[in-house]
DNA sequence: CGAAACTTGCACAGCAGTGTGCAAGTTAAT
DNA sequence: ATTAACTTGCACACTGCTGTGCAAGTTTCG
């Protein structure tokens, strides 16, 4: 059922085609959340037919983006050995940032109540990882505890998302921007992000 | 033509229903940014035959939904007469929480690209009011400025959109999160933020 | 009361998007 | 070169939304 007989090794641009739908797919979506499937299927230089051969449906189409860009963000966060909580958060911002359209995309979609679940679960790994930097943060004493922690975790995934969405990402200070913004939520003075960020310039200069 | 020879006075709870409709539209689309007219309608418990007997057209009714919001907006900028510019970003963020509902409306609307011009041009004298006290804040020492007035009057505005539309607005501390969280961006770090709003406990308290 | 103002429900046409079937064409594997 | 894999374009049915016309109601004004 699931395999009809492969009579024969299947052609390999077809794989290639189908990795060009969900590269188009997060870049438009990313500009346009609402995009149709004629539009994407156009942005990868096919037609719309040829895209429901490689995908279901639309929720099909998504679904693996989804998958795909949580998988990126889960390994940024597994990555980060940061003792620093600060210092942790403005890496984790930076590293995400060089993911753009993906980030973008996974922003879009999670505001849609149809797959907020969906989006929930392939993120809880990444907001794992945040709300313990932010409970690390809060108990050393480097990040504000005028909130809860998970107020404040949420705070800074939309303060991040607002940046990322709103900010043309093709600007050179883009991520120093959505750095800075991320830092002074977690309760830090603008002149004490300053520091942090001269004293470890690499933050900003990675990729 | 415009006026078909009134030949009585208009009723007067077909003012209320329309009234009401402009209501409904604030806090649906509130809710889902892309509520159909039908839902509006039944929202505010007319039929959608009836609405178009109000307003011409869906974008009629946006245009004046805009209108409306912009113009509470305003009045809220313009009623600003707070020279320590920290404590006027926190007195305007307040105050427009009050107009959670709107607000939400305005954000939602401003994001969509065919009605950008229009939510921008209405939501001039706002930013305006922004821009001057960033700039004020920023000459006398009590903003940050790594970063240009325009782009913090920006990230501001962004942060405050995101911290209306993503966070329980009903939760009584909710008030208090988006002013802290306006403060931070400005600059400010969490402790400054304390200490501004306990000096000056009036701010969360207005209504 | 009586007439005008307003609402309702229905039918209709139009538009845009989705997902499918199929015949004809093109491209890559063997 | 042959054949399977893939793409294309078109037609089709379906859904959901918009905006309009119209006849039959209900409500308010005078």
């Amino acid at each position: 059922m699931t395999t009809p007989a492969p009579l024969r090794r299947p052609r390999k641009d077809a794989a290639a085609n189908r990795a060009g739908i969900l590269q188009a797919a997060a870049t438009t979506l990313a500009l346009d959340p609402s995009a149709s499937i004629d539009q994407i299927a156009r942005a990868a230089g096919l037609s719309r037919r040829a895209l429901y051969g490689h995908f279901d449906d639309r929720q099909a189409l998504l679904t693996e983006l989804i998958a795909a860009g949580a998988q990126r963000f889960n390994a940024i966060a597994s990555s980060l050995h940061e003792p620093h909580p600060p210092l942790a958060l403005a890496r984790l911002t930076a590293a995400l940032w060089a993911e753009a359209a993906h980030v973008q995309v996974a922003a879009a979609l999670a505001l849609d109540d149809t797959r907020l679940e969906q989006t929930a679960t392939a993120l809880a790994p990444l907001r794992r990882a945040l709300v313990g930097v932010v409970r690390a943060g809060q108990d050393d004493g480097t990040l504000r505890v005028d909130m809860a922690a998970p107020t404040l975790a949420r705070l800074i995934e939309e303060t991040a998302r607002a940046a990322v969405s709103r900010i043309d990402a093709s600007s050179p200070i883009a991520t120093s921007i959505a750095v800075r913004a991320v830092l002074s939520i977690a309760g830090l003075s603008w002149r004490e992000s300053e520091a942090l960020l001269n004293a470890h310039p690499d933050v900003l200069e990675a990729n």
